[in-house]
DNA sequence: TTCTCAAATGAACAAATGTTTATAGACCGG
DNA sequence: CCGGTCTATAAACATTTGTTCATTTGAGAA
């Protein structure tokens, strides 16, 4: 099976790896571009340029513009994902939800297109929104919906409650790095620096660990209220 | 001055108005378009389209696709303000953080294209984003911080924090509206109807009323931690 | 060096883009 | 019904768009 002739094969190992890389680069050109202007507002040209590339060169790799675009969203998803399973697994521990927290913080600032890239999708309800929403939304959404039901309460809430919450917890790490241009033009601070991401982080962590038992005690009283005004 | 005569005031009057009717129908039409695509990404037919005019009639109204999209956001902005402003006034009263809080969430879903202009022209840094900036976001800080330094404590922390707490302001409530696509292909309730809006409004109000002062008194100790180990 | 073959390119294509211009249409006072 | 004036249109323009294809380049094997 691995019988390849040697000449053919180490040939064809450099080929690949340089078919890699410039694969690799024209990815990373158009991550950089679909995550300012969407799918529709960014150029061929632009992303082929920026990756220091033909236009040409850029359909041996990839069959379409929307093709490349998937690719794009294929390979960020999966490494968030991997954060929330990661803890899932030892989530026994009480410190586990700041752990969370900071890993997503962390990998967000490190790839600050991801955020980027997923407000643009659903804002402009894409094909990929499907997608998106059962690969990385939902798990987020089960996960916190674990957590708080082992955790915070004897009482239940509706689904709906526990959905809000997870999106409660994305807009404050996810939307710190979309909205981070305007910020940035509104004070000082780069919000994607070092320090004001810690700074968010920081939040977060506050707002989760120390406050979420109190807000699920009022969400019940809110919950109660409703349902005494349904009657 | 107003002696115009009157053969040409009734006309002109008839004609404004209908000139009047277009305009706003391909400002409508826009707004729906550039919330959706971007500026880059938005095509000038499809807002003719949309508007049901000829796509040469949007040039007897706006110079430019460019200036069509300033139009926008010129008239989006200035309601946001005003809410603001208007309990600016009688901020006096306990209740008035909860009071901007319905006002702007109940504004938002009248107006659900808001937030995703502004999401847009944040993500795409694009030329109106100092405006937005300065007339938008700069009076929210404003008179976040102006509440907090009145009521809430003694203290008083760095502007970059009070920043951060303005944007976890705007996070929870226009973000709620921009990501709300990706929330309705998550769960069963659409985020924007009116039990959606609702739900994210008293989620939004407990956390600000009832736990911020709480938040502000933990990020006192988080500062003057760092404050320590800076030493 | 020469040969081979995948990788990269320049030139070309039809369709779509933003915008302009010359013409037709609608409204209203006479 | 007429004539003037503003509004709306169809057709056209140059450029840009996504994509294709025939050709050239370049690195490794012989």
């Amino acid at each position: 099976m691995s019988d390849i002739p040697n000449e053919f094969a180490t040939r064809d190992l450099a080929q690949a790896k340089r078919a890699a890389f410039t694969a690799a680069r024209i990815l990373d050109a158009a991550e950089v571009a679909f995550a300012r202007r969407g799918l529709a507002g960014t150029r061929v040209r632009e992303i082929a340029r920026a990756a220091d590339v033909n236009g040409a060169t850029l359909y041996n790799y990839y069959p379409s513009k929307h093709a490349l675009y998937e690719a794009v969203l294929e390979r960020g998803i999966p490494p968030l994902s991997a954060i929330l399973s990661e803890f899932a697994a030892a989530s026994n521990e009480s410190e586990s939800a700041r752990h969370v927290v900071r890993a997503v913080m962390q990998h967000l600032s490190e790839r600050p297109h991801l955020s980027k890239l997923i407000y643009l999708e659903a804002i402009s309800e894409g094909d990929f929104l499907p997608k998106l929403a059962h690969r990385w939304f939902r798990p987020i959404l089960e996960q916190i919906m674990g957590e708080f039901r082992v955790r915070a309460t004897p009482a239940h809430f509706d689904e709906e409650l526990y959905a809000y919450m997870a999106a409660l917890f994305v807009h404050l790490s996810f939307g710190h790095f979309a909205l981070a241009p305007l910020l940035a033009k509104t004070i000082d601070e780069d919000p994607i620096s070092l320090a004001g991401v810690e700074r968010q982080t920081r939040l977060i962590e506050t707002l989760l660990e120390q406050l979420f038992p109190r807000l699920l005690e009022s969400a019940k009283e809110d919950q109660e209220e409703s349902e005494l005004q349904r009657e």
